[in-house]
DNA sequence: TTGGATGCCAACCAACTAGTTGGTAGCACT
DNA sequence: AGTGCTACCAACTAGTTGGTTGGCATCCAA
């Protein structure tokens, strides 16, 4: 390996370990030393590479949100559909969720962060794709029911204990996904799709 | 004050401050010392009160609960009226929704915990009330249905930045709530209520 | 009055933490 | 061969952490 690809593998196992790490503890509980010793590398990297463990944890938040920015299309003619898409994803990264709820919880009534701005074009870029999809023009209305789609597609993957608490711990994740999205589905008016069965 | 009237005013005011440290800095953040002296008494209190952080935790969560319950009367003959009541009652009390979500990522996976059986048995008669409100049985999906409700009444309070990203800084936290509700009214089928207005 | 609980506290401690430092090994260019 | 540079590491540090201990004050029962 040469050094630059040594240095870039160095740096990819940091954001994997941390990856794990903070979506198992979160900023506070995570430990920098656990990080490095999963990583296979000496723990001054991580400070050589991102500052310090607040910054490698954005830096970890950043990379999650990319890929599912790549592998999860804009909301289309079919709202019902992105819901699912959305769900499934989550379902597959629950990683990606703790990420989320630890970085909700963190910065509590703050302004914006930067570096936000990415996101906030994003979120805007998918207003866009959702109005059009409705043959609507973009509107906070359309930005408020774009937020409860994603919200609903995050919510089995959120709380899953409030789920077993209230289904019982042997219920079905898939039923419940199906769920979510035919809620939607009914909500957006009556269209033509799958009914709720059972 | 009498020394009974003086331990529980002591224990009482550990679990107010405690409530405030674990909600701002949940469980691993939080720090023993700046409970007690929030509460004005000696640390040693917690560890003979309660035996040790986590257990303080647990304390704070069953109270915030209770409370809660306490407030929040059954879901009726008109859900969308309890989403509302159950947004309302988040937005008042932010700790809670914080409590909930550090206490959502502590325990992954795992069986549920000794002493949620009341949770277990409150959610059971919120299902059922919700059930009969509808004129159906007590079912999975009635479950789902107050799973999905509770989540949605939840999602404002829970991810305020979200919400801040795709609708800006300076949105209307009541117009969400509002929002919320008549979308839950939507999915529940054509009834008389107030439509979203634009 | 006295003896024993009980609530409380100041001081303490061992373990752990994020972050730093001084130095080594390997590469690139001259 | 010599020089500078970069990625890397072992060892260290200064500060913090949850939890403990020994003793003091107050109350109540006998």
């Amino acid at each position: 390996m040469s050094p630059r690809d040594s240095t870039a593998a160095t740096r990819q196992a940091l954001l994997d370990a941390a990856r794990e790490e903070f979506a198992a503890h979160g900023v506070a509980g995570a430990r920098v030393d656990r990080i490095a010793e999963r990583a296979g590398v000496n723990k001054e990297r991580i400070y050589g590479h991102f500052g310090n463990k607040e910054k490698l944890f954005d830096a970890v938040v950043v990379e999650a949100l990319d890929d599912l920015t790549s592998q999860i299309s804009l909301p289309g003619a079919d709202p019902v559909d992105y819901v699912s898409r959305l769900a499934e994803y989550y379902r597959t990264h629950p990683d990606l969720v703790r990420l989320l709820m630890w970085e909700a919880l963190n910065y509590r009534g703050q302004d914006l962060l930067p570096g936000q701005e990415t996101r906030v074009q994003r979120c805007a870029r998918k207003n866009e794709a959702l109005a059009e999809g409705l043959g609507r023009e973009p509107s906070q209305d359309t930005a408020r029911l774009l937020f409860v789609l994603t919200g609903l597609a995050l919510l089995p993957s959120m709380l899953p204990q409030l789920a077993r608490i209230m289904l019982g711990s042997d219920h079905d994740p898939a039923r419940m996904r199906q769920f979510v999205a035919d809620f939607a589905g009914m909500a957006l008016g009556p269209r033509e799709q799958a009914g709720v069965e059972g």
